[in-house]
This record gives C-alpha cells, sequence and structure tokens, in this order.
DNA sequence: GTCTATACCAAGATAGAC
DNA sequence: GTCTATCTTGGTATAGAC
C-alpha cells in the first residue's frame, strides 16, 4: 500500500521531470498530489528534504527498472545484456524520462554545488563498473584499463545522448542507433 | 574600449561560471561588475535581457578562440586540426570553463524550458557540421551520413565528458584521454 | 495527519535625484 | 548613465485549528 508520503515522492518525481529540480515549487507539489504545502513540510521537514528523499527514491526505482528481466524470456547473451543495460536509459516511458532527467538535474547542479559532487562521483564509478563488468564477460581477454577506458565512453556518450534527446536536439532513435554502433566499436576495438 | 555594458557582460560570464545561469542574482552581479543593480537594469531591461546577451556574448568570445590558431605556428594536418578543435573544449581555462560551464547550463535548461530548443538545436547542428566537415578531410572516402554519424559521437561525447570534469567526476587529462582515443576509433572506423 | 491562513523573506524590478 | 532608496511579488515555511 502506497502511503501519502510515498505519493508525494511519485508527484515530486513526475514535477521534477516537467521543471527540473531547481525549477519545483512546493506550491505546485502541493497542487500536483492533491495536499497542501503545510502536510508536505510536517513530511519532508523543508524543500531540500524533499529534493534529498525523492532522488533517492527515484535512484531506487531506476535500480529496480534496471535489473529487472522478463522472467519467461530466454537469457540473453552477454552482447544482448550490455546492449539492453545502455539502451534502456533511452526509451521513452515515464519512467525513464523522470529518471533521466533527475540525473541530468544532479549532474547539471552539482557543477556548482560542492556538496552533491561526491554522491554523483560515487554513483558514476558505480556505473562505470558496472558497464565494464559487462564487458569484460563480451570481451573476456581485454585488459582491465582498457575496459574501463571503453565503459566510461560508453556511459559519457550514453549522458551526451541523453541530454540531447530530451532538450529537443536529437530524436530518440537517432540517439539509440547512435548508441548501438558506439557499442560495436568498442566491443571491436577490445577485440583488437 | 570595452564599454561599461560590455563589462557587466563579462562579470555576468564570471557569476554564471561560478553560480549557472539559474543561480545568477541581479545583485551579486552588480557587486561583481561594480555597478547598481539598477544601471544593470538600465541596460538589459530585465533578468532574461541579461541572459539572452550574455549568452550571445559567450557564444561570440567562443567562436572567436575555437577559430584563431597562432599564425607562426606550422599549418596543421588535417587530422591535428580535429583533435585540437575537439580538444580545445577540455581545457582548464577562465574562457572554456565559462564557456562549456554555460553551454551545459544552456542544455539543462531546455530540457524544461521550450523556448531555448530551436536556438540550442541550431548551435548543435551547425556544430556537429564543423566536425564532421573536418572528418571528411581526414577520411575523404568517407559517405556522408557515417561522417555525421561519427561527428555526432565525438560531440555528444565531449559534451558528455566535458559535464563530467565540470562536476567533478571526471579529471581533466583522463576525460582528454577518453577523447583523443575516441578520436581515433572514429577515424579508424570510417577508415575501414 | 491534514487543513486554512498567514508570516516572512529573498530577489526582481522601478522611481526619482543627480 | 548612474546612483540610493523603495516597491512588489513569488515562494518558503510556520501557527494553530481540527
Amino acid at each position: 500500500m502506497a502511503s501519502r508520503k510515498t505519493s508525494i515522492m511519485e508527484a515530486a518525481a513526475r514535477v521534477i521531470a516537467r521543471r527540473g529540480v531547481r525549477g519545483l515549487r512546493v506550491e505546485e507539489l502541493a497542487a500536483e498530489a492533491g495536499v497542501s504545502t503545510a502536510l508536505i513540510y510536517y513530511h519532508f521537514k523543508d524543500r531540500t528534504g524533499i529534493l534529498r528523499q525523492t532522488l533517492e527514491f527515484i535512484n531506487d526505482r531506476a535500480e529496480r527498472y534496471t535489473t529487472e528481466r522478463d522472467p519467461d524470456a530466454p537469457p540473453p547473451t552477454a552482447r544482448e545484456e550490455l546492449e539492453q543495460t545502455l539502451l534502456l536509459e533511452l526509451q521513452d516511458t515515464v519512467e525513464v524520462r523522470e529518471n533521466s532527467t533527475a540525473w541530468g538535474e544532479l549532474r547539471a547542479s552539482a557543477v556548482f554545488d560542492e556538496t552533491l559532487r561526491e554522491d554523483l562521483a560515487r554513483a558514476t564509478r558505480i556505473w562505470v563498473q558496472e558497464v565494464a563488468g559487462l564487458l569484460g564477460v563480451v570481451q573476456p581477454m581485454s585488459s582491465a584499463v582498457a575496459l574501463a577506458g571503453a565503459a566510461e565512453r560508453l556511459t559519457a556518450l550514453l549522458e551526451g545522448l541523453s541530454m540531447r534527446w530530451l532538450s529537443g536536439s536529437l530524436p530518440l532513435a537517432h540517439a539509440r542507433t547512435l548508441l548501438t554502433e558506439a557499442i560495436d566499436t568498442e566491443v571491436a576495438r577490445l577485440g583488437s
């Protein structure tokens, strides 16, 4: 059963996707969630609390959709798993949009806010390592350094493509094509 | 002779680099420029005017540093010119920082602001075409589609690496290495 | 836990003198 | 063109009743 607090965080995720972290107005959030502003302060203490907890909430959700796979589907090959993991972030679904938007906001905010940098750097490191791990299964003969480099390039490219998509500079289908080709290229590079 | 208005825009560029487009406070800008807030409104009409004109100003400056080359240096090969053009954006100088920061802010803002999208998409298109042109000189046998794809990947990667650098997730030297390797890979890909 | 009403403040913007 | 002083607003946060 979704608690009231959870439904406020769901509403907050929608508002953030629409207005950004820095554009979130407590009043708009209250309207979106169908509650009073006072209730929001009761649950979250202050604006920063709303942001902190909602970002955490969004992150947890993302972990779920990144990990979950259809249990009836045949187990994917390593290469398929790599592609799926990366392409998952370039999909026009509510959850992905909300997550990517929040991630982009976090990245942009960290440029000016020291306090965000450590968390963001750690999350980035984990994400890079995960991709490096998948690449290592596809190309087991590669050195750790080469794998890390390829993973850094692919995830940084993905962030760049994602921002272009969200900001209306690049159609989603084209972004997916470009990323797929980059995966091909990086895998080939590791194999040579 | 730099006019007062110009010196306010220079100050605005510094404030934007420090606080971001959305963090720019007119009062802080006034202090930075050593003038009153009233004077700023006299010259720029309103906050939006400050932003519009300063972003244009920064863009012009960027065009200059991207184009300018040491006249005494030997003319670069096509490959060198390609590398220089891209790596120029990954340098720790005041101008590049200000420009990259502004660009990142613009990109992030456009996710929530329709009115910015058209300009941004056009600027992106021009930038991609310029890089595609340079790639075409390096690999003249490539198809236009292949050149465009490589240019889109390289510029999107550059944006991603730049944001990671500015947000403290990636040391500058490493970002440069990753980009150089990506250029190698894309050029090789076009040649095969 | 949840609301209505409101205090409070930071920041954008303007009036009017020089 | 430039300043000091001030108005105004939009947005965060709280008091107090239910």
